[in-house]
DNA sequence: TTGTAAGCGTTATCAC
DNA sequence: GTGATAACGCTTACAA
């Protein structure tokens, strides 16, 4: 039991051969011969042999090993990105470490050191909504780690990037909106020195521009992930004399909370008032009214970040500057609570 | 960029000492002079060094790090409890490496090759549905890693196990349900294989017998985990002359599966048909009628499993025998699904 | 207090 | 084909 684990040493002594023959032939090293390699395996199995993964990458330089930092794990965005990310990298033999910011900027750069130290060979990162710098992040290149954001990026870094289409998907969003006839669409957004929410809101702006609507200032409302904000602002909103009869979110927990609001002040869902969220959540389809809302594939993006990492980067099979950016394609799924029965 | 990793050879050849003594500065060793440890902390701040755990892990022979081995990361109660396990050991500095099984035996496997070859000292584990052997896990041990099982336990083995009061929370569920006039109550359940099915089908029939009840064999359904099963067995037994009063489920899902059923089939819930489920997932409180359910305290659960490697197993704070399992209260939370206006 | 040197388990380089 | 040997970066007896 707590007898030494078994080295290649064993091996080499049991089998009659030199360390370094034996690690050829576990690493099945061309110039070795298949028999012995063939033997040299057995005997390992046998011995309940398993290679130390520190050792090697002591000595080679690199983990095979990705790191991926998160605001929250147990957001269901990000779970799902970070199993399509498992899945590619354990496909590939290597291991993933996770660490989760909090959405603090403190606890992100932590996470970082930690992903260093411990030799990851790329990070993949969504940052919090903190974050404003890149400093950390620059950090990690200077350690000559590859690094791929997704999702939630830093603007003024530049580098690979994995994206959800969050400005055209917003717009198409405020078109089906408009062809259902509403006309007073306010948006509830998130803070804008994210990428993701300006780059939503900017989409809605697009929307509203060349369909010549006229909506009031305060109709727009940036940073309100929370819910008391979303609370305040939106029974604020729905009081007014002339009420917004719309309203497009940057999440589907703003959506929620916003038809609650609407059907305590008895508002008729979606015939008086409109609302189409972003995420898909699981619960967006099961409420009622159903509520509308952007995919944004995340176990996709998952998938693709990896791949991106061991396509373009690890094997570059492909040429670069073309490929820095990755968009993943979001599905507009319309439901009960954008789709008027034509009033 | 490109340059080598400064070690702390660079160090100590920057700072005139030897590099041992460079060690032991960084590492608070207590025979070093606080004033040379501020020196040798800046300077190495300065030149950007970063330790390297591999190396160090290599020669301490413990790695700091905790492999973590789940069915899928992105079900809720799964990433709740790795979100718990997370922040406990960032706060204790060590680190995560997570894998997914995705049920299956074989890859469950894999993750843990893959985790003894990384050298974790510990291991917390929720075995696939698949999974009836214990041999991989014994390969754990025999490695001298530490093994934690959560939640989904093989029971053939023993050692520390974390889990919820599984059979008590079903007893008193069942006996809400028969509190509220519920007679005749179906049990949707899982694989019996797994101790946490096992265990909630136990706490069903204790009640059901405590009180009396007779129940006919053909209301108690194993293995119905996927949403076919459900529909088929909850539609064959809602089609009875004489159909349940009341499903109790080993999942939110089940509940949700048999809500639409019974609303399809014109059956009032709970007036006629009371539901309970497992997991208090997100939607479960949001949808309408909203649904009963148990909540596993998904996080704490994370958090004690973690906690419980660091107080009992890593520091030997205390006696062993008696806490080789630890339970998760969970908390039982009636809805609307089994709460009758008393009729 | 401080330094020397061995060793953790691999793999890469060079030699035979 | 095969085998010595050094090296990866760090910690820790042991010395001084």
């Amino acid at each position: 039991m707590t007898k030494k684990r078994v080295t290649i040493y064993h091996l080499a002594e049991e089998l009659g051969m030199s360390v370094s023959y034996v690690s050829r032939a576990l690493n099945n090293h061309p110039l070795v011969n298949q028999k012995i390699k063939d033997r040299v395996k057995k005997r390992a199995t046998e011995l309940n042999y398993k290679p130390n993964a520190n050792a090697a990458n002591l000595r080679q330089g690199s983990s095979r090993t990705i790191g991926v930092v998160v605001p929250q794990i147990n957001y269901s965005f990000f779970s799902d990105v970070i199993s399509g990310i498992e899945e590619v990298c354990s496909q590939n033999n290597h291991t993933l470490i996770i660490c989760q910011s909090h959405d603090s900027y403190k606890q992100e750069c932590l996470a970082v050191e930690t992903l260093i130290h411990n030799n990851v060979d790329c990070v993949f990162i969504s940052v919090a909504a903190e974050t404003q710098s890149a400093t950390h992040l620059e950090e990690i290149k200077k350690h000559d780690i590859e690094l791929i954001q997704f999702d939630r990026c830093v603007d003024q870094l530049d580098g690979y990037k994995v994206l959800n289409d969050n400005e055209s998907a917003s717009f198409e969003v405020v078109e089906k909106l408009i062809e259902q006839g509403y006309k007073r669409i306010a948006f509830i957004g998130g803070p804008v020195h994210l990428n993701v929410f300006r780059d939503r809101k900017e989409g809605y702006l697009r929307a509203i521009k060349k369909h010549g609507l006229s909506i009031p200032y305060n109709f727009i409302i940036d940073n309100a992930l929370s819910n008391q904000t979303v609370v305040e602002a939106a029974t604020e909103l729905l009081s007014l004399e002339e009420p917004p009869d719309a309203f497009f979110n940057v999440s589907d927990h703003q959506s929620l909370t916003i038809l609650k609001i609407a059907k305590s002040m008895g508002i008729e869902v979606p015939q008086q008032l409109g609302i189409f969220g972003f995420a898909n959540e699981i619960f967006s389809g099961m409420i009622s009214p159903s509520l509308s809302s952007v995919d944004q594939k995340s176990k996709l993006m998952g998938n693709k970040t990896a791949n991106f990492y061991f396509n373009h980067i690890l094997n570059k099979r492909e040429e670069f500057p073309s490929l820095s950016k990755e968009i993943i394609k979001t599905e507009i799924i319309v439901r009960e609570s954008s789709k008027r029965n034509n009033s």
